[in-house]
DNA sequence: TGCGTACTTGGCCAAACCGCCAAATAGTGT
DNA sequence: ACACTATTTGGCGGTTTGGCCAAGTACGCA
């Protein structure tokens, strides 16, 4: 694997791995239905304010969410919406590996 | 959050992590062009066999790939192709992400 | 049966991640 | 200027991850 190739799939890796936490995936969902402040997100998932901060700028470093500040809050909003569609294919995952959990305990 | 919407997220969590890789990333994509032994997907990433085999037990776990042993080697294949569609998604973040560097560069 | 090849598993160590707390920053209202 | 609120940043400890090496397993073939 070459250097560039490492590369690309390294930049991939990025924005794929700011989407692996729970946490992340709540506020993107949340997120899905309009813009949030910091605050709201906090309460809504029940950790340090400091906490949720850092998964905020984490998925705005990967360019997956845009933040304002307006008033005394700071709102996030989701800037890239595709990816919610990630989540019908993460679904199907989903629903295969319950199937095959079935198969296996109606005796195969 | 309650428990359930918790277990709800880490369930998809744990699907995105497993794609939250480099080298599994290149290896999915290697996969969407066909079926490929251990052997073959270690000598192009080029990492230790036993390293390639974790990360293919780990997609594997995740419900990505499926493992089918023919002759004496082992064949991993893509098991959900819809993951190939997250990309396309992933292109467009990288795509704004350039665009905003360029913003800045050229003075604003 | 015994050897070689393909792969998996266990163990170890370094690096990254995630949570909390405390401190810094920024803007509001008095 | 002062206090207050919302948020970010720094730093620390515990857990997870990712790599290698070595040992184990499983199968094909002489």
């Amino acid at each position: 694997m070459d250097t560039q190739t490492q590369a690309f799939f390294e930049a991939r890796a990025q924005i794929m791995k700011s989407l692996a936490h729970p946490t992340r995936l709540f506020m993107v969902d949340e997120l899905s239905r309009g813009e949030r402040c910091v605050c709201e997100l906090t309460e809504m998932v029940g950790v340090d304010m400091s906490t949720v901060s850092k998964h905020l700028s984490l998925l705005k470093s990967a360019g997956i969410v845009a933040d304002e500040k307006r008033g005394m809050q700071v709102y996030y909003r989701l800037k890239t919406p595709c990816v919610l569609r990630f989540f019908d294919c993460v679904g199907e995952v989903m629903i295969q590996k319950m199937q095959e959990l079935t198969h296996l305990t109606s005796g195969r």
